[in-house]
RNA sequence: CGCGGAGUGGAGCAGUGGAAGCUCGUUGGGCUCAUAACCCAAAGGUCGUUGGUUCAAAUCCAUCCUCCGCAACCA
């Protein structure tokens, strides 16, 4: 029977678009299943989101849709770019999914009857207007981080998880397991940092939002984000908190590898682990924080519209370069960089030159020289024997590496051999070959060497690489080989035949079009993230403008006769049997006035009230579909006939004169 | 003294006690099958500072400097 493997990438927080880090451990997870299943493992390969929280419920209330119909669309958007880079996932989990919710309701059941979950309180500091509470680390001289209002200290009642409980036995473990947390240098952070001051219980349960997983014996809560997310890991594969979990849990858990950020590396090594012992399940095999990939140095973030997206990358470099670049330039523990020159360098050196060159001027050669046929004449020279070594050693050198987690250094290994080749072909000079008749058997066995070498070494490259590996197979008309095969030189068969059209496999690319294009998208970008955030209007770039039939001029005495106020909305309401109409209490100066007004359309009467508009004051009351109207609230029209109010662009007092 | 990580040729990185390496870039040369690609060679580093351990230190210890991350209910 194949040995099964289990391997997880931490769920996707459905905030937002994920960036081109966010896609790097989706991407690491993929080759490292895909390398599991070719060397004959049992593979499941989990990903998913995380669809819970107060900041998605506050992202889908900004909008207007209901939470549910949010992380639908971050979701899709999330899985489109899993898919779209190639990650081979068996299980796309979702925390709204309703087999995860049941059991995670279950599983806060069982930790609360069996005592590892128990009500107190959570003392934080309180922030009024953003409705959030902060830690005294958090808070700035007493004031909120994010609004700078007063904090001030409040209780909100709360479930919390005893950590203590189970702290002695995860010391131990991560003391007789030191393959758990890697890279190995993370697990002393873990250790001085948290575990052995000793931990404070941890808060699972909020009052505050709605949008989460409903605590089933006490539905003012939610179970908040440790235990409904990290347990995706085991309900994802069937994990039934009352024993009836299925086969497939049964051959997977626990998982091998739990592939995450190093950011969240302490949910992974410490609440994860106390949380599976008070389930009385085994512990993870394994949990590797990976490092991050960072933009020229600094964090991606949307507000400087330098954040990299997978497709925009993958638009113009192809996905498969994506995936090289991500799995080979990242350094194994600190963080790796990527820019816009990096990915050009990286894919004209490396994928161009190296690796498309190469199996181009191969097969270019087999076509001049034997109109494509591919034979093994057996005519030996020095050279042959270094590169037949060389090719057969790399597999033995990548697996040791993908055992380590070592992808960049076994891509480099695949690499080398292509290195080789190249060198082969100048150390064997074909075209001088090709000039005497004498030597054509010599000739074709160089050819024969080359094809086999590069079939050995894509064979390898198609768990990093799988689209370009086809391609390669599909040009050379070789296939891929299994693993037992791999120890071989020289199963490519007499008589078959390369393609006659070898297409270019990786083009070259301009430094300065990539520059340009990478300029477009980001001013893009940064558009859609201003607009997102409010800081400019949708139309604002090549708004179109509007002609209107000019009136009569007017002299100053016309325009003084009217009077317009700034007035502020107190109360607004529908005015029955209308469609247009609505009937607002206008506060002007000391007075109030009542206007209606046909904006019903576009206005709704709660976000009516308490805005600040533009009144006009001394028109002649008139009675509007039988309701009294004392002025005029002005707006502006375009000509689709969207109205905006006209606003003051500063704060003004209700019945300031605008003159 | 909060905790942790990092500092290696122009750039990006490997290298945890025993003759300073890899890729890119630069310079020179070779070659012409190929995507101005490929191959060879050279230049370029007091391995952050200062001290210590050792026959031997980029590697171990200490000190200092610089940068970064984390600091516990911001997912």
């Amino acid at each position: 029977m194949k040995k099964p493997y289990y391997i997880t990438t931490a769920i996707a927080y459905t905030s937002g678009k994920p960036h081109i880090g966010n896609t790097y451990e989706a991407i690491l997870a993929d080759s490292i299943a895909r390398f599991k299943r070719f060397e004959g493992y049992d593979v499941f390969f989990q990903t998913g989101t995380d669809e819970h929280g107060q900041k998605v419920e506050e992202k889908a209330m900004q909008k207007g849709v209901t939470p549910q119909e949010f992380v639908d669309g971050v979701a899709g958007q999330i899985k489109g770019i899993w898919d779209l880079c190639g990650t081979s996932y068996d299980k796309f989990i979702r925390t709204t999914d309703e087999d995860h919710t049941v059991q995670v309701q279950k599983i806060f059941k069982k930790m609360y009857d069996q005592g590892d979950i128990y009500k107190s309180e959570y003392e934080g500091m309180y922030c009024k207007p953003c409705e959030s509470f902060f830690t005294a680390s958090q808070v700035v001289n007493g004031k909120c981080p994010d609004c700078g209002a007063d904090c001030v200290k409040a209780k909100e009642e709360a479930y919390f998880f005893k950590l203590d409980k189970y702290t002695k036995r995860l010391i131990d473990h991560i003391n007789t397991h030191p393959e758990f947390i890697q890279p190995e240098s993370r697990k002393n952070e873990m250790m001085n940092n948290f575990l052995l001051p000793g931990l404070q219980d941890l808060c699972v349960s909020r009052t505050s939002f709605k949008w989460g997983v409903p605590v089933s014996f006490d539905d003012k809560h939610v179970v908040y984000v440790w235990i409904d997310a990290l347990s995706n890991y085991i309900t994802g594969i069937g994990y039934d908190c009352d024993g009836n979990s299925t086969d497939l849990f049964k051959k997977h858990w626990p998982a091998d590898l739990h592939l995450i950020g190093k950011d969240i590396l302490r949910f992974h090594t410490i609440y994860w682990p106390c949380m599976l012992m008070a389930l009385d399940l085994p512990l993870p095999k394994q949990i590797f924080g990976h490092p991050w990939l960072l933009q020229g140095g600094e964090k991606m973030s949307k507000s400087k519209g330098n954040v990299i997206y997978a497709d925009d990358l993958a638009g113009i470099f192809g996905v498969d370069a994506v995936r090289f670049f991500v799995l080979h330039e990242m350094p194994f523990e600190s963080d790796g960089t990527i820019t816009w020159e990096l990915m050009t360098e990286r894919t004209n050196s490396e994928l161009a030159n190296t690796l498309g060159n190469l199996v181009n001027r191969t097969i270019s050669m087999t076509n001049k020289y034997f109109g494509g046929v591919v034979a093994n004449k057996g005519v030996k020279d020095e050279f042959d024997d270094s590169l037949i070594d060389v090719t057969l050693s790399s597999v033995g050198k990548v697996i040791k590496k993908m055992d380590d987690l070592r992808v960049a250094d076994a891509i480099s290994e695949i690499f080398t051999v292509y290195k080789r080749c190249n060198k082969y072909i100048d150390e064997t000079t074909p075209w001088i070959l090709a000039k005497d008749e004498a030597k054509k058997d010599r000739l074709q066995t160089v050819l024969y060497n080359l094809l086999e070498s590069i079939t050995i070494a894509t064979t390898l490259l198609k768990n990093f690489m799988p689209e370009t590996a086809d391609k390669i197979f599909a040009q050379i008309g070789s296939k891929e080989r299994t693993l037992e095969e791999l120890s071989q030189f020289g199963l490519i068969e007499n008589g078959l035949k390369v393609t006659e059209t070898p297409e270019i496999l990786f083009a070259r690319f301009d430094l300065n079009d990539v520059l340009a294009k990478a300029a477009e998208i980001q001013e893009k970008q940064k558009r859609e993230y201003e607009i997102a955030e409010g800081i400019v209007s949708e139309e604002k770039a090549e708004e179109p403008v509007i002609d209107i039939e000019a009136k009569p001029e007017i002299s100053y005495d016309d325009f003084s006769k009217l009077q317009f106020q700034v007035g502020e909305i107190i109360k607004c309401e529908a005015v029955p049997k209308s469609k247009k109409l609505l009937c607002s209490q206008v506060k002007i100066g000391s007075q109030v006035k009542q206007i209606v007004s046909g904006i019903k359309l576009h206005y709704s009467p709660e976000e009516m009230v308490g805005k600040k508009v533009m009144v006009l004051v001394n028109l002649k009351p008139a009675t509007l579909a039988g309701v009294l109207s004392e002025g005029m609230l002005l707006c502006a029209e375009d000509a689709d006939g969207n109205l905006a109010l006209m606003t003051p662009e500063k704060t003004m007092p209700a019945g300031a004169e605008i003159c």
